[in-house]
DNA sequence: TTGAAAGCGCTAACAC
DNA sequence: GTGTTAGCGCTTTCAA
């Protein structure tokens, strides 16, 4: 266990005392180079490497950030927050920190439940990624620890969240519809009180508007619980069977989107010939569906990646960052959507990558 | 950042010395029972919860298990490793261990992606998960570090091996279809130098032979590289083309199996009536195929925390763990297995469970 | 059964 | 610029 070089072998090697040592290593205070040189030489000739306890000791921190989500939300088929954090995770190597996943019940109770790192202090800010309960988010609050929360506004706070840009992946997927000549474009979108699906339906109409068509209720559906592709399929049968006529359907997300793929390819409508199709999330089923879905891409790992700059930043400031952060978005342009039977004049659209970062746009 | 009780505050609550908080906080000696309770007490009036890191710099101890997979591994859209981590990671909660789940690329290099936890000397063993490359494996030996493969055999290492029993859970397939009175069997697998490939292949002839029943050559289709469904679409494809007539066809995986599945179909061969097949692994798109996947069902979670605890074991005694251990596997009937057309005895078959973990049975 | 004291390997003031 | 001196909050001998 106690094998390894120790700081001070590299300060009698390098002979400095161990302070010098210390301020290379973190380069703080300004070194002279000659100085410097002989430390980095001792360091790279004994193979040193700082002990991660030891520094967490003497410097008041655990050098740990903690990443909390659900367990259904990771164990989920789709990878969503695995490449979350994966992004978090490889973002954080550049600030020699690590982090502690864990995962916590749907069913939350605060006193069996509460991750342990919480408790030990052990790490220095957390990350909270999709809904997590309110009394865990309370609680985090509460301890004053820095924390950023990942694709989830949690409805009490604002700030410290960082998102995709479901305002703007919504319009651009509109936009694309509306390019391609489609005037009759219909919504589907389950648990409408989920920020993001209120934000993409807004993004919808928002899109509608600004092409000065009409918002027609009869071509809007979101009253299922969930946005599985079951929920799609029902969705879209029911706006079938109002008889209200559209040849474009924008789904809040792609898990809908093959659901309603499935209800219209069932009635007979070819997908696009009779009706283009745009999702949202950018799964990988959609790129395997018969004909491929068009969608909006999200940058998952750039999701994880900014929220842990930010967090870094607040724990090295000791400051709150206030606001909201978008992550771009873009429209991936695949086979399920065309020009409406008859149109004359569908301009042709590839991906549109969206530009930079939104700050406090929510 | 300082908040919260130390050692030193219960000490002095409870008129004891630091010692002997700490030997009640890891009961060590033996306590007077009356001194532990007063300890006890007031240890839960200042809600005291020991500093991880303090620990871990006195006991020369990180306190956290390292756990590498690939990167392709782990964003994988079937969350076979996932689920694998969260065992582990729920276990290593009755440890106070903390996990530090890191992910290597598949083109891995020593020098530039070593997991740096291994040269901070921040975890006290590591668990590696699927196939990893040699070049670390070896790494992780000569560093001398207490460690597990989980689910991977390295070619140069026998031993602190868990694996799910892949011959086991072949067999069962196999003998489960045999009871159902098939005769004419077949197999299709890729990737035949996969360790858990190789074995499931064993299984199914162990079983043939078992029931007397001949191995015939043109009813094994092995020589596709990877075990994705297109691959099992190929392989079920070459199978047919041989002519050899089969009433039911054991896939090395799921995603083999519900590439099988595509393919007979497309042939116009009903599943089960024409055709039973059943793969292994339990993913969940097997239970939504049409008809549902009759599978070897494997317990990952398990697989996660019985590492663990071995692991934890080899770090509390300093000694290695000779042997592999094999988890449970279990048989799950669902709709894609029935007796051929024809057929007068096929026994009725539920569920079988498989007893307990196999030592060194590989 | 308990306490005193040393020390784990590093950082952080504050001197010089 | 660099060294000295204290710790950080625990565990661990070794005595008593």
């Amino acid at each position: 266990m106690s094998q390894g070089a120790t700081i001070k072998d590299v300060a009698q090697k390098a002979r400095v005392s161990e302070a010098t040592v210390s301020l290379v290593l973190n380069n703080k205070a300004s070194i002279r180079e000659e100085t410097r040189q002989r430390v980095l030489k001792a360091i790279q000739q004994l193979n040193y490497h700082p002990r991660h306890v030891a520094r967490g000791l003497a410097s008041r921190k655990s050098g740990n950030i903690g990443f909390i989500l659900t367990d259904d939300h990771f164990s989920r088929a789709e990878p969503f927050y695995t490449k979350i954090f994966l992004g978090t995770e490889f973002e954080s190597r550049k600030y020699q920190y690590y982090i502690l996943l864990t995962t916590i019940p749907r069913a939350f109770h605060i006193e069996t439940d509460l991750p342990r790192f919480l408790r030990d202090r052990n790490v220095d800010g957390v990350l909270l990624a999709g809904h997590v309960p309110t009394a865990l988010s309370e609680h985090v609050l509460q301890l004053k620890m820095p924390h950023v929360f990942i694709d989830f506004s949690p409805r009490h706070k604002q700030g410290n969240v960082v998102m995709m840009d479901n305002l703007l992946g919504a319009t651009l997927a509109v936009r694309h519809l509306i390019d391609l000549g489609h005037h009759r474009i219909a919504f589907i979108g389950g648990d409408i009180t989920h920020p993001s699906i209120a934000k993409r339906l807004e993004g919808y109409q928002q899109a509608l508007l600004e092409a000065q068509l009409p918002i027609a209720d009869e071509l809007i559906e979101s009253a299922e619980s969930d946005t599985a592709p079951e929920d799609g399929l029902r969705a879209t049968e029911k706006l079938l069977s109002r008889r209200a006529p559209f040849t474009a359907l924008f789904a809040a997300n792609d898990a809908m989107a093959i659901g309603a793929m499935q209800c219209l390819q069932k009635h007979g409508k070819q997908i696009p010939a009779k009706v283009s199709i745009v999702g949202f999330d950018d799964i990988e089923a959609g790129a395997h569906t018969q004909p491929p879905l068009t969608t909006i891409r999200v940058d998952k790992e750039e999701l994880g990646a900014v929220a842990l700059r930010r967090l870094m930043e607040m724990i090295e400031t000791k400051k709150e960052l206030p606001g909201k952060v978008f992550t771009p978005v873009e429209l991936v342009v695949r086979q399920s959507t065309a020009p409406p039977a008859g149109a004359t004049n569908g301009k042709l659209v590839s991906a549109i990558s969206t530009g930079k970062y939104n700050i406090d746009q929510g």
